[in-house]
DNA sequence: CGGTATCCGTGTAGATACTG
DNA sequence: CAGTATCTACACGGATACCG
């Protein structure tokens, strides 16, 4: 048979989720981890999430927020209260979102050692 | 009970993981794509990469794989004949994380639609 | 073929200040 | 509290040219 990347087709035929991806916004730094921390708690306030979500910049939050909630990802509900209060939930497509992404948030837990005992390796062996 | 997002604890024992995917790099646009690209196919060459894994330029594609050869994800062989050939492959330890991303992958295939669907009402309604 | 080197534009994000 | 507005910078990535 062919060698797998010779196959006729088979680029072209793989290479439709790549767009995918992007259209998703599977590409971007901080979808992932928002929507991993929505998933994780009911409710979730705009202050916890910047909390949780480490390093990231109101601006930024913000942003991440209303692509997401563009995207049919995100539902936001907005109290009218003193101090106010806002709290982001997924919908029922961001959960489905959430599975594969709560996978590879534990990847992380559980292989960051490893990455980082390659990577002093890798480093090691170069000087 | 507490609201989960006050339960004493709760974001610090949570926030974890968002350290952990920055330094696996999973914040990376490219990472993702890269190795699901490279465990559909064993031995993938740098062209083949570079056609399926649609808008990569070969900078950013060299750049992606050294990274992730010197993570431990990935492994490179270069055989010395002329014109040169190159494959990369995942190792024992890329072939666990192509498993939460083939998912990721298979999400995104499976609903774009509807995300597109969701960013056409949302903007419909802001107009 | 499979890169690297260089240059350079721009998007992404940080800091800061301000508001309903 | 939950943002917005503005300004800025630098890393990221694209284009081009060249090399083993």
């Amino acid at each position: 048979m062919w060698p797998l990347s010779q196959k006729p087709g088979w680029a072209a035929a793989t290479a439709i989720w790549s767009t995918r991806m992007s259209l998703a916004r599977l590409d971007n730094k901080w979808t992932a981890m928002v929507v991993i921390a929505l998933g994780r708690g009911d409710g979730l306030r705009f202050g916890d999430l910047r909390a949780v979500v480490q390093g990231i910049s109101a601006k930024v939050l913000t942003e991440t927020l209303r692509d997401l909630e563009r995207d049919g990802i995100v539902a936001r509900h907005e109290y009218a209260e003193m101090p106010p209060r806002v709290e982001y939930e997924l919908t029922a497509l961001g959960r489905t979102l959430h599975v594969p992404l709560q996978a590879l948030g534990r990847w992380a837990e559980k292989h960051t050692a490893e990455v980082l005992e390659a990577r002093e390796a890798y480093d090691a062996g170069r000087r």
